[in-house]
DNA sequence: GTGAAAGCGCTAACAA
DNA sequence: TTGTTAGCGCTTTCAC
């Protein structure tokens, strides 16, 4: 990296003093209409840009903000981390990315590596641990992007978990479904508890009593879908749910395997619809009607709304934004085989 | 951020100077075994951790290293991106990462943002315009990932692409297929290159004759393949290629959407194998036969590669790391119709 | 509108 | 083994 430019080569050339170029750049206002360009013109040619790090360093905060995330390897959080990159990049902003894998000491370590590198700023999609974590960076303006840490006042851009799995739900007793499982998440996370919250709320809707065996925890990912999934399914037919709703996109693969497993055929002997939506969602025969969520748009905004209050100043009321889900139906879904037929079926 | 605390307070409550702070982290060997001892408690109660900036800055280069990589939405793309991260934070580097989309003025923006980081090194998956833009950033050490800039004495760290395209074009004249097509991708990256060269050698090694009306050129996206497809499968059945083998996996997925819509049938009508395993391969039914590429494995090796040159110095040859791909036959293949069966079935 | 000078937090000579 | 000192490249008072 031996070519990099700096203020004073420009300075020289240009016939100033190091501040002016500095001003130039960072002020352009306080600076002489003409001096200003030809320092810029100058800075342009020699392929001058001021050292990031110096300026962070004298500035007390570095041009960037962090972002931290479970997984990138989901799509869907890929998608966050891309909606987050271009809304940063847009206005010039470099952005940190750290995994934590859901490991609360992964978003720790994460969060001491991102304080030394002065961003103005985070965007973080909490871990379990995220409220004892976040007391870290002090008061670094945050902005919780996803899911809530419970943190009382945090600024949270989050979609309509509760309403978008009550739509779902809905969609299931319409067919004529009483008995709905649920594969949920883990009860630690703000968005699997609002998940679960719309699917009790569309079954008391129906007039459907809730019944807690139908609702079994997984790990979020395919092989805590499949377990959980296999646990409601293999019961025998008379107690074994006709739909399933999935908390999330991953279990739902999971759930669609156990069915597989078990011989059960989609949407005839089982109904599934899944919270998220995803490439094999649309790709799969039958298709999967899902709950899709607006990803991108969601870190896009999530970013800027945390620039403007950089840039703007502070709010003074957390800002709490919801997007409103998408239900998308495609054909894993039908109304349920009559209870007669079924029975028939049974004593061949 | 208030909450920094810096050498001087760490100096002042261990009775030593600043530097020997600064030593204690950086030159433990430097420090009596007793006072180094003393100060690493200090700070880890003060919760100290060195300023990356100012540390930065001074040394001349950051603990860090930059990520350049067209676009993470592409889950193979993800995959190289955690294994990058993995490796890089297992060392205790940063990763700034930047996407590029495929676009050589993002990729040459991405340069000049991360040159004023000042990494240590590069890790990047080069665009067609990246022999010129790599210019920017001097010296810098750099490991092409995935594919090849074609700067000769580059350090490239990728997969036998064009064996892997072999076995699987293999695999379909073993079958018994003549008229095998290829979707590949824009022929400016060294991996669609590589394949269609794999391919070609395949089609040699049988005695078939190539024929370029059989390759179509794809834009590396699901709607590029899907066209390119098309363009091969709507021909008369005669002239129809027997078998796909399309480039890579977005494109694969648009492969299938246009078999769908002209009706025929996989493997029956059609045997498709894709470049690049992913979920949807496995979930489809059938599930579609793949040359699987160890991409997680690939990125942490880059990076780890890249930290061991920094760390232990320059290397005299170029590294030119190979991984091998890894052939998955599933069920998207078989051997083709007999043309008379095939005859007979168009004169009803 | 511009320049001189101080200093962000750290590390690396150099001295002791 | 430790301390003193200078300075990385930049921005920002404070003068002019």
């Amino acid at each position: 990296m031996e070519i990099m430019i700096d203020v004073d080569q420009v300075a020289n050339l240009a016939q100033v003093s190091r501040a002016t170029v500095s001003r130039a750049f960072t002020r352009p206002d306080l600076v002489n209409a003409k001096t200003r360009e030809r320092v810029l013109e100058i800075a342009n040619q020699l392929g001058y840009q001021p050292n990031q790090l110096a300026s962070a360093l004298r500035r007390g905060q570095s041009q960037s903000i962090g972002l931290i995330i479970s997984d990138v390897l989901n799509p869907g959080n890929a998608m966050l981390v891309k909606g987050v990159q271009d809304a940063a990049a847009k206005r010039d902003y470099t952005v940190f990315m750290f995994n934590t894998d859901e490991d609360s000491d992964k978003e720790r370590k994460a969060l001491e590596s991102l304080r030394s590198h002065m961003p103005q700023g985070l965007i973080i999609m909490p871990t379990a641990g995220a409220q004892e974590n976040l007391s870290l960076v002090g008061n670094l303006p945050v902005i919780e992007l996803d899911r809530a840490s419970g943190i009382k006042g945090a600024h949270t851009v989050m979609v309509d978990n509760t309403g978008g799995s009550r739509i779902a739900v809905q969609h299931l007793t319409k067919l004529g479904h009483k008995r709905i499982g649920m594969v949920a998440g883990s009860l630690d996370i703000s968005t699997a508890v609002e998940r679960h919250a719309g699917y009790q709320q569309a079954l008391a809707e129906a007039g459907i009593p809730y019944q807690a065996n139908l609702v079994q925890i997984g790990n979020h990912r395919e092989d805590g879908g499949r377990l959980a999934a296999q646990n409601l399914l293999s019961r025998p037919a008379s107690e074994r749910p006709t739909a399933l709703f999935v908390g999330n996109n991953e279990m739902t693969i999971g759930a669609i395997f156990a069915a597989r497993d078990l011989g059960l055929r989609i949407p005839e002997d089982l109904s599934i619809v899944g919270f998220d939506d995803s490439r094999w969602a649309k790709l799969l025969q039958p298709s999967i009607t899902v709950v899709a969520q607006p990803a991108y748009e969601l870190a896009y905004l999530a970013c800027e709304t945390l620039l403007d209050r950089l840039e703007r100043g502070r709010t003074q009321k957390p800002i709490q934004i919801r997007l409103a889900t998408n239900f998308i139906q495609r054909f894993s879904t039908a109304a349920p085989i009559e209870e007669e037929r079924e029975k028939k079926k049974e004593k061949r």
